[in-house]
RNA sequence: GCGGGUAUAGCUCAGUUGGUUAGAGCGCUUGGUUGUGGUCCAAGAGGUCGUGGGUUCGAGACCCACUACUCGCCCCA
């Protein structure tokens, strides 16, 4: 037992799973880059205020989730905990306000000081799209129709659900909030602890509590979808048809908040239920205010993030790793050739690995553990012959071929 | 921050009501094959039983504390 251990809710990533990770960031970029998204990268840490301005000073995240730290010029910075606020902030300081509308992708680790469990962990992975610039329905309908076509890509359209809300405009939401708060201040001694402090905070996330109490509570509690104005109804309606129309299941799903101010209208997630209580894979919702309140000029945006992670974990068999050549020389006497090979056949496109040492047997064992598809074997024959010894590791089956030929007998295993 | 569970070989785990030299499978090394892997056979290496304390004639096992991991609550991706 090593004593050297990764720090707390970190985990190194290696062979089968950074084949997952991997598929699952590039998978979504590749499309992404269909609807049009371009990657951008931020740091991955900022100055504190960007998230505290973002996140909200109430939020759980900005207050006990944060690395936070104090730099040597005593300025605080915070290791993103995700991210939209990264995003919005190059785009006010990136003067890009007169380039909307504009899609951007991005990928990389979070970080939140959370207690790890299954599907969390205190360094986490996310890609993400923010589209800014445009206020329709239009918008939302295609940033969730290109979730939707990720996760099906990724072979994830039997195991996910997609829920929607709206949240509705400025206008709708305080007077809709006002009511709900009036209506639970009534019953407050029903309500758990958290949520009497919700209360002031987020009244609207007392509506997705799975506390009992707050539960028994929230069930006779004036509904949100009553409280829309006529624009918010409208722009509801029209996300839902247009999702409809491009034939992507949605369930309604009034109790779907976000606690975040600057939310707005469309709200959504697409969820699991075989993660167990971090069930969450993706989500994400308008956010016209956001970047009004950060200091930049009032731009409407949208955008979702996903965890890598869960994603990972969901999915099915990925298809195995390429199979690579092994070019074996047999004694020191031939690992000149046998390096002269290796180097041409990657030059050529193939995957080549060179057994490295010992003798022949064991580094016809290293083919093996490879996964080699076929060993090139070079011994002092086929040396002086200038021919190569080709060794199917599926068959058996061996074959002497010329070493300049090489290339073109071996094309099946490019 | 609050609860539950777990900690024995590199990995996955077994270890009887507390009893003398702590086991298996996989992996690793070597040999059977000094120019042939994967399969097979044989041998071998590898463990202060998470750490510290306690109970006992005797502790891997029982008790306490700590630490780590893990699963829930919470929060969220």
């Amino acid at each position: 037992m090593s004593q050297l251990q990764p720090i707390k809710g970190t985990h190194d990533l290696m062979f089968d799973d950074v084949r997952r990770h991997r598929f699952v960031e590039e998978t979504a970029f590749e499309i992404a880059a269909r609807y049009g998204y371009g990657e951008i990268v931020t740091p991955v840490f900022e100055a504190t205020e960007v998230f505290k301005r973002t996140l909200g000073d109430t939020s759980d995240i900005v207050t006990k989730e944060m690395y936070t730290f104090e730099t040597k010029g005593g300025d605080s910075v915070t290791l993103r905990p995700e991210g939209t606020a990264g995003v919005a902030r190059a785009f006010i300081s990136g003067g890009l306000a007169q380039q909307t509308p504009l899609k951007f992708f991005y990928r990389g680790p979070m970080f939140r000081y959370e207690r790890p469990q299954k599907g969390r962990q205190r360094q986490f992975h996310q890609i993400g799209v923010e589209l800014l610039g445009v206020a329709a329905p239009q918008a939302d309908i295609e940033v969730i129709a290109l979730a939707a076509h990720i996760l099906k890509e990724l072979r994830l359209a039997g195991t996910v659900t997609l829920e929607l809300n709206s949240l509705g405009d400025t206008e709708s939401r305080n007077v809709y909030r006002d009511v709900l708060v009036k209506f639970l201040s009534a019953r407050k001694d029903q309500l758990s602890e958290d949520s009497r402090g919700r209360l002031d905070r987020n009244p609207l996330r007392i509506l997705d509590s799975k506390d009992p109490g707050d539960k028994a509570a929230v069930a006779g509690a004036p509904s949100f979808a009553e409280h829309l104005n006529g624009a918010s109804r409208d722009f509801f309606k029209e996300v839902q048809d247009g999702l409809s129309a491009l034939g992507i299941a949605f369930k309604v799903n009034p109790a779907l908040v976000r606690g975040l101010d600057y939310y707005c209208h469309t709200a959504f997630e697409f969820t699991t239920d075989a993660l167990g209580a971090q069930g969450t894979v993706l989500a994400g919702g308008r956010y016209d205010g956001l970047i009004q309140m950060m200091g930049g000029p009032s731009t409407p945006g949208i955008g979702w993030a996903a965890g890598v992670e869960r994603l990972a974990m969901l999915l099915p068999e990925i298809a195995p790793a390429k199979r690579p050549i092994a070019v074996i020389p047999i004694g020191e006497d031939e690992v000149r050739v046998a390096q002269d090979i290796t180097a041409r056949l990657r030059q050529a496109g193939f995957t080549a690995d060179i057994g490295y040492g010992g003798n022949m047997g064991k580094r016809m064992k290293r083919a093996d553990k490879i996964h080699a598809a076929v060993a090139v074997i070079l011994g002092s024959d086929e040396v002086r012959d200038g021919v190569a010894t080709v060794r199917n590791l599926e068959t058996g089956d061996q074959v002497r071929v010329p070493q300049a030929d090489l290339i073109r007998h071996l094309a099946a295993y490019k």
